[in-house]
DNA sequence: ATCGAACCTCCAAT
DNA sequence: AATTGGAGGTTCG
C-alpha cells in the first residue's frame, strides 16, 4: 500500500519555484498537471521521487513510496529545503544590488529565482553533456543515461529513473555512452566516471574546500574546463562566488558591464566579474543569465 | 602563450 | 528535398 509523506515550507523569502526549476541549472524536472488545478513539478532528489507545488507563500513537497524505503517528515524537510536552498537570504542580495540598474531590473523580472544545491555527480555529468549542445538535447542525454542504468522508481504517476552512480556509468564505458548519443562527450563522461568511482576525487568533500582547490580538482578531469567547473561549483558545491561564463553571460558582460575602452580578453572575463561582484557572483550570474538567455537576441 | 579548428548528433533554417 | 549551420564547451595542433 502506497504511503505519502508531505511537508510544507512557509516562505519568508521570495521564491519562484517554476522559474528556479527551469532556469537551466537542472534538467530533469517535469511539469505534471494531473487534472489538478495546481502546477505540479516532479523530479528526483538523491534517489527520491519528489513532487513540488507552490501556492503563494508556501511550497509543498510530497513523496509517495510503496512500503519499503520510508522517509521521515524531518528528513524530507532537510532534503528538499537543502536542494531548494529555501533559506537563502535573497533580500540581502537584492538590497546590495539595488544600485546596479540592469541587475535590479533583472531581479524585478525574476524575483524569487534561487540557486539550487544539486547532487554533485549528476550536476557534473549534466554539464559535461552541455558542451556544444542545446537544452532539449542535454535533457535527452541525461534521461537516456538514467534509463540505461539508473534505478527504476514507480509510483502512481509512472516510472522514473534515478541518476546512476559513477560505478554504474563507468560500466557503460565510452562505447555504451556513445550508443546513447553522447558523441564526443562520451569519453569525457566515461573518464569522469572512472576517476570518481576509483575515488580519485570525492565530489561531496569539495563542498568543504576553498574555491581554488575545488576548481583545480574539477578541471583536472578530462573534458571539464572553466565553464563546466564553475557550473558544478555553483549549482552543487556551495561555491557561491563561482561565475560560469557562457555565450549569454559573455554577451551581457560585454554589452552592459565591461567598459568599452577596457581590454578584457575572454579568458579573463570570469575573474574580472568575480572581482566586481565578489560573494554575490553566483547569484548575479544566475539573474543575468536568465534574463539575457530569455531575451534571445544575439 | 594564443587562437582556430575539430568534435558527435540532431534539428531547424535555407 | 537535400544541405548547411549551429547549439549553454573543451581539447589539440
Amino acid at each position: 500500500m502506497a504511503k505519502c509523506v508531505k511537508v510544507t515550507f512557509p516562505l519568508t523569502q521570495p521564491y519562484n519555484l517554476g522559474e528556479t526549476l527551469f532556469s537551466g541549472q537542472a534538467f530533469r524536472w517535469s511539469l505534471e498537471n494531473p487534472s489538478d488545478l495546481k502546477v505540479n513539478y516532479q523530479g528526483i532528489i538523491y534517489g527520491r521521487r519528489v513532487s513540488l507545488i507552490q501556492e503563494q507563500q508556501t511550497i509543498i513537497a510530497k513523496i509517495t513510496f510503496e512500503g519499503t524505503d520510508p522517509i521521515s517528515e524531518s528528513d524530507l524537510r532537510d532534503l528538499v529545503g537543502s536542494y531548494l536552498r529555501i533559506d537563502d537570504d535573497l533580500e540581502s542580495f537584492y538590497a546590495r544590488s539595488a544600485a546596479d540598474e540592469y541587475l535590479q531590473s533583472s531581479i524585478d523580472q525574476y524575483k524569487g529565482l534561487h540557486l539550487l544545491r544539486q547532487e554533485p555527480w549528476e550536476c557534473l555529468v549534466t554539464f559535461i553533456c552541455s558542451a556544444n549542445n542545446n537544452i532539449p538535447r542535454i535533457r535527452l542525454l541525461v534521461d537516456r543515461i538514467s534509463k540505461a542504468c539508473g534505478k527504476a522508481i514507480t509510483d502512481s504517476q509512472g516510472t522514473y529513473y534515478s541518476f546512476p552512480p559513477p560505478g554504474e556509468i563507468a560500466m557503460l564505458g565510452e562505447s555504451g555512452l556513445r550508443e546513447l548519443g553522447l558523441g564526443f562527450r562520451a569519453k569525457y563522461v566515461n573518464h569522469a566516471a572512472q576517476a570518481i568511482s576509483r575515488g580519485e576525487i570525492n565530489l561531496e568533500n569539495l563542498r568543504e574546500s576553498e574555491y581554488e582547490e575545488t576548481y583545480q580538482s574539477l578541471i583536472s578531469l578530462y573534458g571539464v574546463g572553466d565553464k563546466v567547473a564553475n557550473c558544478v561549483m555553483l549549482f552543487s558545491l556551495d561555491q557561491d562566488n563561482s561565475f560560469p561564463v557562457d555565450v549569454w553571460i559573455r554577451r551581457v558582460l560585454r554589452e552592459k558591464y565591461v567598459p568599452k575602452g577596457e581590454a578584457v580578453p575572454d579568458a579573463q572575463l570570469r575573474v574580472w566579474a568575480q572581482n566586481k561582484f565578489g560573494i554575490d557572483s553566483g547569484y548575479v550570474n544566475q539573474y543575468l543569465f536568465q534574463r539575457r538567455r530569455l531575451e534571445r537576441k544575439t
